[in-house]
DNA sequence: CTGTTAGCGCCTTCAT
DNA sequence: ATGAAGGCGCTAACAG
C-alpha cells in the first residue's frame, strides 16, 4: 500500500538523459532513434510511467473526452447507450464521462451540462430534455459538437439519431388493420417526449386513414412507468366497449400492459390483441409470444458515436446537421388474433 | 457557431482588476470581500466562465473522478450501476468515467485499467474479471481505492459489495424443498464467475443436506446468454427422467429457461416448477407469475458508491477491507407447484 | 532527430 | 483579505 507519486517525464529523463521534448515526441508517435526509443520504453516500464492526461489535455486544449447525458427517466435503453458509445470511441482514444439527471436536487440537475463543460468534454451525446435543453443550445452555439439520441428537440441545432418513431407507430397500426382489427386502444407516453409523440402520431394517423376510429376514452398517455401502464391498461380493459387490440409505445408500458392483461384474466391474442414495443425477451418468453416492435438500440448508440467521432475529426466542417432515423423491426408473435371474419 | 476560447482567470482579472490568487480563493470557498465577490460573479457571468478542471486537477493532484469498470458480459445490471454510482457521487462533486471490456481487441481490453489510471481517476469501482484482475491488484498496491461490485476476487485486496449469493442459492433450494420437490435441476453459469459459483454452491449444498439429490445430468453450467440457457433447458426437459423443479442462476438464464419451457409445451408451475433469478418484470408479466429471487441492484450500486466516497474522504485510513453482502428477496409467484402428496 | 524554451490555467506558499 | 511568483506535467514552437 505504498502511495508513491506517479512518475513523470522528469523521471524518465533522469534515467535516460534524454530531453523532455524527445520523450514527449516518443509518446506522441513521432520519430525517435531506436536506441532512445528502447531506453524510454525501459525506463517507463521500470517506473510504471503513464501519461498524465490532465497535463496533456491542458496543454493541447482538447480533452479526449465526451460526455453522455441521460434524462431522469431511465428505461434500460439509456444506460446501455453508455456502453456502446464507450466501446466505439475507445478505439479512437476517447473516454466517456457520464451524467444523468436522475435524482438529486433540481439545482444539481440543472448543472449537468455545466458539469460536462467544466470537464472540458470535446462533445456531448445527449438525450435532450426540457431541463437540459437551454444549456445544450448554448453549448452548440459556442461550437461544441452535440449529438441528440433517442429523444429529439427541434430547437437544438445538432445531429440526431433515433428510431423512426413515426414509421414504428404506422407499422403497428397497419399490422393491426391487416389482421382485421378496427377497434383500437393505445397506451402511450406524454406528448413532450418526442418519441412518444411520434409513435402516437404514426399510429393514430394510419389508424384513421384506414378507417379505424380511435375513441378518446381508449387513448391513454401516461408517465413511462410499468405501474402507470398497468393502471391505464386495467381501465382500458374494463371499458364497457373494450377495443379488440392495443398498442403500447415503449418497453415499460408494454410490460405494464401485459401484466395487466394477464392479471385481468383475459387471454392475450384471443380475448385481446396487442402490439408491444421492445421488451423482446419478455415477448419471446410469453405464451403466446408477443408481437412487438423492436428498436435497434445498439445500432442507434453506435451511430451516435460514429457521428460524434466524425464531428470531432472535422471540427471546422460546418456540415448540415444530420438527422438519422433507423427503422424498427416488427417481430411477429402470436398476440394479434386474426379477425378476418 | 462562434468557437471562442473559454474564459480564464485572466479574463476575469481583466474585468475586475483583482489578482489571480483572489479569484482562485473565491472559487475555492475562501473569504473574499463582498465587493470583490460581486465583481467576480458579475465578470464570470458575463464571460460565461467556468473552471477548467484539467488545470485545477493538474495543480492539486486529484481528479475528482472515479472510474467504473465493467466486464465483457453485459447483463442489464452492470450498465445501471453506472447511473446509480454517478447519481450518488455527483453530490460530492465527483464525476464518473466509464470503461467496459466489451468488444475491442484483447490488447485494447487489457488496457482498460491503464486507461483509467492515465485519466488519473481517484478510485475505481470494478466488476473484477480475469482480464483486469492483475491490473486491479497492481492499482490497489499502489494505493488506489478499489471497490469490487457484483463479482468477487479473493486475490484482490479491496472493498466488495454484492448480493449474498450463497444465501440466494440456499433460499431457492429451500423453497423448492418446502414445496415437496426432490428431483431438481439447475441452469447456472461457469464457475470462474464468483456469483455463479456461490449461487450454485448455496443451492447444491442445501439440496444435498435436505436429502435432495442433484444428478450430474441435471446440472448445466453455461455461458450467461439467453440462447445457451434455452438450449440447456431444452435438453434438461427432454431427459427421460425429468426433474420436477428447476433453478436458474441469473437474469438471462431465467429468460432463456422460461422461453424454453413455454416452447416445449410444458406448463410452468404445473408440469415443471421453477425458481428464477431477477427478471422481475418478466416474472410479473408471466402467467402464472414466476417465483424469482430478486437482487437489490440499486442498493448494491449505492453501497459501492458510498464505500468509494468514504475511501476518498479518508485516504490515509487503512481500515480493513469491507465486504458487504446484501440479501436477495424471494418474490413468490405461481411457478412452484405444491407436491405435498 | 534532439534540445531549449515558454507557456496551457490554476493553486499555493509567502509576503504584504 | 489581497498580491506576486513559482510550478503542477506536458507539448509546441523554434533552433541546432
Amino acid at each position: 500500500v505504498s502511495s508513491q507519486q506517479p512518475a513523470t517525464y522528469k523521471d524518465i529523463q533522469r534515467l535516460t538523459g534524454l530531453s523532455l521534448a524527445t520523450i514527449s515526441k516518443f509518446y506522441n508517435g513521432r520519430n525517435v532513434l531506436p536506441n532512445n526509443r528502447a531506453a524510454i520504453e525501459k525506463a517507463a516500464e521500470q517506473l510504471g510511467y503513464r501519461v498524465n492526461t490532465f497535463a496533456s489535455s491542458l496543454r493541447r486544449g482538447v480533452s479526449g473526452t465526451i460526455g453522455v447525458l441521460l434524462p431522469s427517466l431511465q428505461n434500460g435503453f439509456h444506460p446501455s447507450v453508455i456502453v456502446e458509445v464507450e466501446k466505439y470511441l475507445r478505439n479512437e482514444g476517447i473516454s466517456v464521462i457520464v451524467t444523468s439527471e436522475e435524482g438529486g436536487d433540481v439545482s444539481l440537475v440543472r448543472d449537468t451540462v455545466e458539469l460536462l463543460l467544466s470537464r472540458r468534454v470535446d462533445g456531448i451525446i445527449a438525450v435532450p430534455s426540457p431541463s437540459n435543453l437551454a444549456a445544450l443550445v448554448a453549448a452548440t452555439q459556442s461550437g461544441l459538437p452535440v449529438v441528440m439520441i433517442d429523444w429529439f428537440s427541434p430547437e437544438l441545432d445538432a445531429d440526431s439519431v433515433s428510431l423512426d418513431n413515426i414509421d414504428a407507430g404506422q407499422v403497428a397500426a397497419r399490422h393491426l388493420a391487416d389482421h382485421g382489427h378496427r377497434e383500437l386502444g393505445i397506451v402511450g407516453g406524454e406528448s413532450w417526449i418526442s418519441t412518444m409523440q411520434d409513435r402516437f402520431e404514426g399510429f393514430t394517423s394510419t389508424a384513421q386513414s384506414a378507417g379505424m376510429g380511435l375513441r378518446s376514452e381508449r387513448i391513454f398517455r401516461v408517465p413511462l412507468t410499468v405501474d402507470d401502464a398497468y393502471a391505464a391498461t386495467t381501465r382500458l380493459l374494463a371499458l364497457p366497449d373494450r377495443p379488440t387490440a392495443l398498442f403500447t409505445c415503449n418497453h415499460d408500458l408494454t410490460v405494464g400492459a401485459v401484466t395487466a392483461i394477464n392479471d385481468s384474466g383475459l387471454r392475450l391474442g384471443r380475448d385481446i390483441s396487442m402490439v408491444g414495443f421492445d421488451a423482446i425477451e419478455l415477448a419471446q418468453a410469453l405464451r403466446p409470444k408477443l408481437t412487438t416492435i423492436l428498436q435497434p438500440a445498439r445500432e442507434i448508440a453506435i451511430e451516435a458515436a460514429r457521428m460524434m467521432s466524425e464531428r470531432l475529426r472535422n471540427p471546422e466542417a460546418t456540415a448540415e446537421r444530420a438527422i438519422v432515423r433507423l427503422p424498427g423491426r416488427l417481430v411477429v408473435g402470436g398476440s394479434v388474433a386474426d379477425r378476418h371474419d
